[in-house]
DNA sequence: AAGTAAATTTTTTTT
DNA sequence: AAATTTACTT
């Protein structure tokens, strides 16, 4: 077989120049999975090489399944070498790599490290704090963390951190002092969080020429997939594997980078022939996955974007219908109108898969409860995953307790879990005794059975109690994985306490873990695959892993979706401040990336686009009331369908006779969209009081609602209203979200960029208009 | 030490 | 509104 003929010019390039840095700069839905899947075919049958010279770099696992599958069913009938390139994220690139050679680094790690996720390493962060004595209330621990991966990421250490001048944040001191405990306390407990995962590696690369050798001659053929959403390590580590040959391919589209407040960076791949000067570039422009009209309106909103080079993408699909708009009154009525068309939608072809994206998480549980009322089986990507479920984690710990019981955040987890009389007194006297000796907390535990000082019998006893636990399951870490997971459940007293509660709710917990053995169960036949890969696994699976590309209905993140498509898509809760988020709203850069989420998630879609926002939402059970998106505004009205009922904003915006769009030739550059906008204080206080007397006409939609907004009278303090811009001497820009209270007592919340959400009164905030 | 009641917080996106 | 944390009882 060839495999070129069904690939198009540009793709047959892209394909056939395998020698030499290769960049590919792939708009959405031009057929870069094939591109990537063809290549590495193409190298394996065509260029003969070796199977084991390839490494494929994708965003998730499940990325990396399909693309393994897609190749496989590509070599069907060739004749070749068994064997599969490395196709792996970069987290777990790197855990093979460190699993082998981080001994080498000589900084007191041992290849049988646990890894710390996103969980773990907010636990330790805390324990750190409360050492130092300092308030969480202060220094949030989640903000903590985000700091100090911010810096990681950039490559900085605790010292560099501390020295880092700049901005003067009051907390940087303190949080570089927390910074260094928690590094010292990572090595202590033989541990690496997620970004020391990409740190050591390239740390061992560069120090140590043989590894780097010996990497450097294994991959001789290396693909790199969602380049952009890359970070400077992961650069690093490329740059490292690519130091003896250049074979390096990657893959990526500007307008699709919405990672960089994960420390991605777009110069990754907008310097890309600086940094391999003999690159060659593909771009990748027809669109095979979309209407044009989808692709016309996800366009118009991309254009908004200043940063950015801009391309065309154009596609030989049929134009196809207009992308369907609708305002719900809430968030029950938004998920009841998706679940109408869908079921509608199945009428007319009865296996159309659907996927339902937002925002944030938060919203899944309307839509499921609908889901689940209307009675259409559904799939939920992200949220909460099974390998977070406490029950899971609990185990999970046993098991990683017996590989390594260093490991003073695991070990704190599960003491006393299930309740085995070890309370805080015994738990102090542990912390107590491990500082004393400068032991870990497991060896203190030894310690003070040897030699009890301050404790009673029954702690005592406890203590014995719960390291015969561990030390028994450090006997079964060589043998069958679900052997020892059943051990965990069982010798742990975790099952027997489950059973004992004896509610609906322990019930499923134990379901769960049953699912866990299952899980593990699947190690078992794996001959180079044990207890360590399955725990490596349940840190690094992914949320995007739980997707299964069968399911009717998908409900997840607008994140989550990329790289995904799906024939109908419900993009929903485009709303100012939940879509673009709050967060984002006084920072341009950070609108941009919003911008591109929403063009990420309009790109998805196949055939039928619908896009929905409410007009009041529940927030912490308090009724807001919400406004449409900018994003909404800027999508050509003469592609838009409204399915409202009765009046809707749309209606509104487009049958006013102040609008006046000024629209350019469709692919020239155009100036910003000059069309009505709602992001003046004046034309959302509009907007609400024409629905006011609209609605007082008898309108069934919303007919009462007092949200803050509605009650803002243009006359009095009409400056101040939610959605416009104030500036304040201390805090800068910032977005007005809330009005409450009149004359004196009138209290703004406003979200200001690097300073979060704040209430301010009026009389005394000294705000003025920005 | 463990269970219950009260208070407090939570929501950005994720390897 | 729900979940988690803290305070208070036994």
């Amino acid at each position: 077989m060839d495999f070129l003929s069904d690939l198009n010019p540009e793709q047959r390039v892209a394909v056939e120049h395998t020698e030499g840095p290769l960049l590919i700069l792939a708009g959405a839905g031009s057929g870069k999975t094939r591109v990537i899947a063809h290549r590495i075919a193409y190298l394996l049958a065509v260029k003969g090489v070796p199977s084991w010279n390839i490494l494929a770099v994708t965003f998730t696992n499940k990325a990396a399944q399909e693309m393994r599958r897609r190749v496989q069913e590509l070599l069907r009938g060739e004749q070749l070498a068994p064997g599969i390139p490395w196709l792996s994220t970069f987290h777990s690139l790197c855990v093979r790599i460190l699993r082998q050679d981080i001994e080498r680094l000589n900084q007191n790690y041992s290849r049988s490290f646990t890894i710390y996720d996103q969980d773990d390493s907010a636990r330790l962060v805390r324990n750190c704090l409360s050492d130092l004595g300092y308030d969480e209330q202060k220094l949030a621990p989640r903000s903590v963390q985000a700091a100090i991966s911010n810096a990681k990421n950039r490559g900085q250490s605790a010292v560099a951190y501390a020295a880092g001048a700049g901005y003067e944040d009051p907390r940087r001191a303190s949080i570089a002092k927390v910074f260094e405990i928690y590094e010292e306390r990572l090595r202590a407990n033989n541990a690496l969080d997620f970004d020391d995962l990409l740190i050591k590696a390239v740390r061992v690369l560069r120090k140590d020429r043989e590894v780097r050798e010996k990497y450097n001659n294994k991959f001789r053929y290396i693909l790199v997939d969602e380049y952009q959403d890359t970070n400077m390590l992961q650069f690093a580590l490329i740059r490292l594997l690519t130091e003896q040959q250049q074979n390096i391919c990657v893959v990526g589209d500007e307008d699709q980078s919405i990672y960089k407040w994960r420390g991605a960076d777009i110069s990754n791949i907008l310097d890309f022939e600086k940094h391999f000067p003999n690159a060659k570039t593909i771009r990748l422009e027809q669109n095979y996955r979309s209407t044009q009209v989808i692709l016309d309106v996800a366009g118009a909103v991309v254009q908004n974007n200043i940063a950015r080079k801009g391309k065309t993408l154009w596609t030989s699909n049929p134009k196809g219908e207009r992308v369907r708009y609708y305002q719900a009154p809430d968030a029950e009525g938004e998920a009841r109108f998706v679940a109408a068309k869908i079921i509608e939608h199945r009428d007319e072809q009865y296996d159309i898969r659907a996927a339902v994206l937002y925002r944030t998480n938060a919203q899944s549980r309307v839509f499921e409860e609908v889901m689940r009322r209307v009675g259409l089986a559904y799939n939920i990507v992200g949220g909460f995953s099974f390998y977070e479920r406490k029950e899971v984690r609990d185990i999970i710990a046993y098991l990683k307790l017996a590989l390594n019981p260093t490991d003073s955040i695991a070990l704190a987890r599960v003491i006393n879990s299930p309740p085995r009389g070890i309370g805080k007194r015994t738990l102090d006297e542990i912390d107590r005794r491990a500082k004393e000796n400068g032991v870990s907390h497991w060896q203190a535990i030894s310690l003070i059975i040897e030699k009890p000082e301050t404790l009673n019998r029954a702690a005592i006893s406890a203590l014995k109690n719960f390291r015969q636990i561990i030390l028994r399951l450090g006997e079964l870490v060589e043998g069958q994985v679900s052997e020892i997971v059943k051990a965990a459940i069982l010798d742990s007293g975790y099952e027997n306490a489950l059973k004992s509660e004896n509610t609906e709710e322990a019930q499923g917990r134990l379901e769960n873990l049953q699912e866990l053995v299952n899980a593990a169960m699947d190690y078992d036949k794996l001959d180079d695959e044990g207890l360590r890969e399955f725990i490596d696994h349940a840190a690094l699976v992914s949320d995007q892993d739980q997707y299964n590309p069968d399911a009717q209905v998908t409900l997840m993140t607008a994140h989550s979706a990329k790289g995904l498509e799906f024939p109908l898509v419900f993009i929903v809760g485009l709303e100012n401040g939940l879509f673009p988020h709050s967060r984002a709203a006084t920072d341009v850069e950070e609108l941009e990336e919003e911008r591109r989420l929403c063009y990420v998630a309009m790109t998805r879609a196949q055939q039928y686009l619908y896009v929905t926002h409410t007009i009041k939402r529940r927030i912490y059970g308090r009724e807001i009331a919400s406004e449409p998106s900018l994003f909404l505004n800027e999508m050509p009205p003469e592609s838009i369908e409204d399915l409202s009922l009765g009046g809707s904003w749309l209606y509104h915006a487009r049958g006013s006779s102040k609008i006046n769009l000024e629209r350019g030739e469709p692919h020239k550059e155009r100036k910003k969209f000059a069309g009505k906008t709602y992001d003046s204080a004046e034309s959302i206080a509009e907007f609400f009081n024409q629905r006011r007397e609209q609605t007082g006409r008898g309108s069934s939609v919303g007919a009462r609602s007092h949200g803050p907004v509605n009650s803002s009278d243009p006359n009095a303090g009409s400056e101040f209203v939610p959605g416009s811009y104030v500036r304040h001497a201390k805090y800068g820009k910032g977005l007005v979200l809330r009005r409450e209270g009149e004359g004196d007592a009138l209290k703004l919340t406003v979200t200001f960029a690097g300073y979060g959400q704040k209430k301010l009164i009026q009389k005394y905030a000294g705000l003025k208009p920005a």
